[in-house]
RNA sequence: GGAGAGAUGGCAGAGUGGUCGAAUGCACCGGUCUUGAAAACCGGCAUGGGUUUGUAGCCCAUCUAGGGUUCAAAUCCCUAUCUCUCCGCCA
């Protein structure tokens, strides 16, 4: 949620910001709710007060015992008027809340103006694709000759995009995620969390996957009236940042830097007909997600730290990448900056997303009510929200399987997985 | 799942219809005292919103949440959520 104030007195200026990222914002309409809102609202404070006004001297007459009588006729048809204004206010709120909820975050100054992912910059590239003298083979076949990944039996368990891994496979997803989890905690000084999979419908309001999106989630029953019940989650972040939800942490506390390996569950309605080979985009995939709560005037720069942490892991891979900052027109809803880390997969000759790094600034903070309290400070102010995935798993897994493959179909097992695979060097 | 008890400011905890946004204690901030600190003493200390040139003043809202009763609700009634105790079940 962007601050009331950019709505209310920077109307012109807030909506040619959010053009750049190719949201409308209906000018016109909405100043005309906020100037209805604001006659509304003092005209119901108005009888309220005198209401309140009449209330305590009924109080103070009786204490005295003199007669209440007159003063209660006073009170005339007061009551209902205040409540058929009360009525209009708070539905003309709602409105005005339901517009706002629904309005991006504001681009950062930092950010490429561009209308898709085409516009998107490169901004570094780490290592270089291997030449194989061989012809390549994608993560789906060498998964499956493996007997490692099995696409088929899990449509019959469940449906299309899911997975059942085996073996040496499976294992290796569960190290990606082990190695993963102990860099960030050991190394780039994140605490590791274990939270819940299914969040309420508040969270999600929270870190914005609510209201626009609730399309692209699992949710555990039909919407009621009351709401839609618990929802799978769809990343780590909606967790992990609900944790600062409606609380005030101590300047002295932050940053707070928090991880966790969760499995994450996507419907991604919108996308059927892409990436319909293969790991890429599965309905339930790991991740090991990082999230950070920090001042203001740090975010930036742990953005920047964020990005580097989740490229650490992919060079202790030594898998190669490149980073590349969104343009306006491709950032997620609450993001003022995202840098993506792209990884090599050389069965599709490309880069593809496997990080996605956000400083939301105090956009979904606001929506939280997620703030901090500085030593000089007299009131507690909004904290800022960054999120990345460091990494993805699945994705990761096929980065590795791809980039580490030998003629004979067999996998190499990157060195520093080693460890965690029980000192195992290749896999077939 | 059953039965009962609760939910008040950062924390603890009073308050059962009328100057209650809320006693008191702790914590916190400022001051006096002190070489310094502690103690003691004095003072301050919720949040959101509106109005406003205003971090002044005034006004509105908030005692888990949502409804209701009333001129008036932290206080009475209903519903939801959560917590605790006991029982059952379970990894």
């Amino acid at each position: 949620m962007l601050d009331p104030k950019f709505l209310r007195t920077e109307l012109e200026a807030t909506a040619e910001r959010l053009a750049t990222r190719g949201f409308i914002l209906d000018v016109e309409r909405l100043s005309k709710l906020e100037e209805k809102r604001k006659s509304l609202q003092m005209a119901t404070e108005e009888l309220q007060a005198s209401r309140n006004a009449i209330s305590k001297s009924i109080g103070q007459a009786k204490a005295k015992g003199e007669d209440v009588a007159p003063i209660m006729a006073q009170v005339g048809d007061l009551g209902s008027q205040l409540d058929a204004k009360k009525q209009e206010l708070s539905e003309l709120l709602e409105t005005l809340n339901a517009i706002a909820m629904s309005v991006p975050n504001l681009p950062d100054e930092s950010v490429p103006a561009g209308a898709d992912e085409s516009e998107n910059v490169e901004v570094r590239r780490w290592g270089t694709p291997k030449e194989f003298n061989f012809e390549v083979k994608d993560h789906v076949e060498l998964g499956e000759v493996l007997g490692g990944l099995d696409f088929k039996t899990a449509v019959k368990i469940t449906g299309s995009r899911f997975i059942i891994m085996k073996g040496q496979i499976a294992r290796m997803n569960r190290a990606l995620a082990q190695f993963m989890l102990d860099l960030h905690t050991t190394e780039h000084g994140y605490t590791e969390a274990y939270v819940p999979l299914l969040v309420n419908e508040e969270s999600l309001l929270g870190t914005g996957q609510l209201p626009k999106f609730g399309e692209d989630l699992f949710h555990t029953k039909p919407a009621t009236e009351e709401g839609q019940g618990l929802s799978l989650i769809p990343t780590a972040e909606v967790p992990l940042t609900n944790i600062a939800r409606d609380t005030i942490i101590d300047e002295a506390e932050l940053p707070v830097k928090l991880t966790a390996h969760t499995p994450c569950f996507r419907s991604e309605a919108g996308s059927y007909g892409r990436d319909t080979r293969g790991l890429i985009r599965q309905h339930q995939f790991d991740k090991v997600e990082l999230v950070q709560l920090v001042k203001p005037e740090d975010s930036m720069a742990a953005l920047d730290a964020l990005t580097a942490h989740a490229e650490t892991v992919l060079q202790k891979l030594e898998l190669p990448y490149r980073t590349v900052v969104l343009c306006t027109g491709d950032m997620g809803f609450g993001a003022s900056k995202t840098f993506d880390i792209e990884v090599w997969l050389p069965a599709q000759n490309t880069y593809r997303e496997i990080s996605s790094c956000s400083n939301m600034q105090d956009f979904q903070a606001r929506r939280m009510q997620a703030r901090y309290k500085a030593k000089s400070a007299k009131k507690p102010a909004l904290l800022h929200t960054l999120n990345g995935s460091g990494l993805a798993v699945g994705r990761t897994l096929v980065a590795v399987i791809e980039n580490y493959q030998n003629e004979d179909g067999s996998i190499t097992v990157p060195e520093v997985l080693r460890p965690y695979m029980g000192g195992l060097e290749k896999i077939g």
